[in-house]
DNA sequence: GAACTTTTTGTAATTTTATTACATAATACA
DNA sequence: TGTATTATGTAATAAAATTACAAAAAGTTC
């Protein structure tokens, strides 16, 4: 991966010349990417075509393109990888560690999200008489977040996070009604049976959760989030916050879709909070 | 440091035609840093001079010099850069947006966190008779997430999004109560004045808001997170995110320091709930 | 709103840089 | 030692980037 380990590790296989040009790369990467080819050449005292071709043995498309390979592994790249948070990490180390698995599982996520479902889902929300959000236990957090967004786009939208009143809301819901369901796993069964109920009733049901699981079966539409559930504390983190992007992303659409006027009055449900709120001086 | 940040950054004193450039290296860097100032120039639909008149306005010696910085950039990590939502983005558009400014604002969140106060604030919460998390609005969904977390640890803990509720449990609170407020702006009047009364009922504050606002005057501890709060669309997201990884860390942290003994605890609460799914079959 | 200045941008020429094609030298092997 | 193979360099060519200059656009001033 990083060129310059690859350099060290075929120091053996290389000829004379290109022996020649590792030697002035190793020792001093810095300047090299600085370098044209001649000045390379020059100092390794060999011709040009031999620093090219050596560029190309490392499997890289020539000289400047060598150069880009180089410049990423001075910059000490330090991907965003899925670490386990370890007994004995000090709060640095599992600070680090939950930050970095929370932007990578962010990464995973994106890339499982569908944009042409998304498009479809805030087509949906637009057109609804009324909005419904339903979640329980981490997901309830998610379902709350989405009342809290949605209400200010002055829609009617309501949030449960109650068994019994997200069936009443289900069984009273009706056509042109969308109702939001939140689980990561999909199997819960009260969402599952609230899922069924709603859609009897002819109301829209979106599902954010995991592709093929039995809420997602119920669903009219699947907004799909993959992600590696880290289990290691037995409380999801990962899903939830890839769950509440996705929200920002419903919300962020449908103000869009909404267009400039409709922002206006998001203006004045902002200004309306200001009275609440000791002023800033600056 | 960061170029494709300074590039961001930047973006409103560009010319029309730098501009161009910049939002193709910005929606592409990877593509760029293998493309020719040709095939750039092209892309941008402007002129090869432009091209190379815009890498020397961000200080580079030129094009190539430019790619260099750029590649190294992209290898440092964090290809992720605060974008604003364009009135005329398509749903792919605004959900890359979206999530890299999520990740982007992540990493400056990390960045500015303290892991010594986390350290204590752990210290604090593992102590605690009982834990309250209070919010409002937005950071009431961060409160309610909090109270998720630590409910699994069977200590007391409250959660409460209704100032009337806050004022009296803060008034009942005790030595050895721990209270954690969560208030990005750090300026909401009535969590302000709960905050209060629960210092002069001996609680322990703990504030996750913004450093020297009048919130963390009123608190014992505050934990500081500086993100640039995306306002395009006068909703908070990336605070919340953040806050949202603070509380995981926090519970994570927690969770630690209890020992090997007390996360069996995790599992029973979490086998309680495996009666109200289905089952995975696999 | 016309005349001027400043800034921005593009065209074409030039220079720099990298690559190719070919020739020569070195090495390996029978 | 002669031949095949590989390695390297020279010179030509191609590609890429930069410069110099001119035209266009945007601001300013009266």
């Amino acid at each position: 991966m990083n060129i310059l380990e690859k350099i060290a590790n075929e120091l053996d296989t290389f000829s004379k010349s290109e022996r020649k040009v590792a030697d002035v790369i190793l020792s001093s990467p810095g300047t090299v990417i600085h370098a044209s080819i001649a000045a390379l050449a020059k100092q390794a005292n060999i011709s040009e075509p031999t620093v090219n071709r050596f560029c190309r043995r490392l499997d890289t498309k020539g000289y400047p393109d060598f150069k880009l390979h180089l410049a990423q592994s001075l910059a000490n790249g330090t991907p965003y990888v899925n670490r386990h948070v370890d007994e004995n990490d000090s709060a640095e180390e599992y600070t680090t560690k939950i930050f970095e698995s929370t932007m990578a599982n962010l990464e995973l996520a994106r890339k499982s999200l569908d944009t042409s479902t998304i498009n479809r889902s805030v087509d949906i929300l637009t057109q609804a008489n009324k909005i419904s959000f339903f979640g329980l236990g981490a997901s309830a957090v998610v379902a709350h977040d989405a009342l809290n967004k949605f209400f200010r786009f002055n829609v009617p939208v309501v949030y449960f996070d109650d068994i019994l009143m997200q069936r009443m809301s289900a069984i009273n819901s009706r056509q042109g009604d969308v109702v939001v369901i939140i689980s990561h796993t999909g199997r819960t069964k009260s969402l599952v049976e609230v899922a069924s109920l709603a859609k009897e009733n002819d109301a829209t049901v979106i599902g954010i959760t995991t592709e093929g699981s039995p809420l997602a079966k119920e669903c009219n539409m699947v907004l799909s989030i993959d992600v590696a559930e880290d289990t290691d504390l037995y409380m999801p983190m990962s899903s939830r916050i890839a769950q509440l992007t996705l929200i920002d992303i419903l919300a962020t659409g449908f103000t869009l879709r909404r267009g400039t006027k409709f922002r206006d009055n998001l203006k004045k449900v902002k200004d309306s909070l200001r009275s609440s709120r000791f002023e800033r001086k600056e």
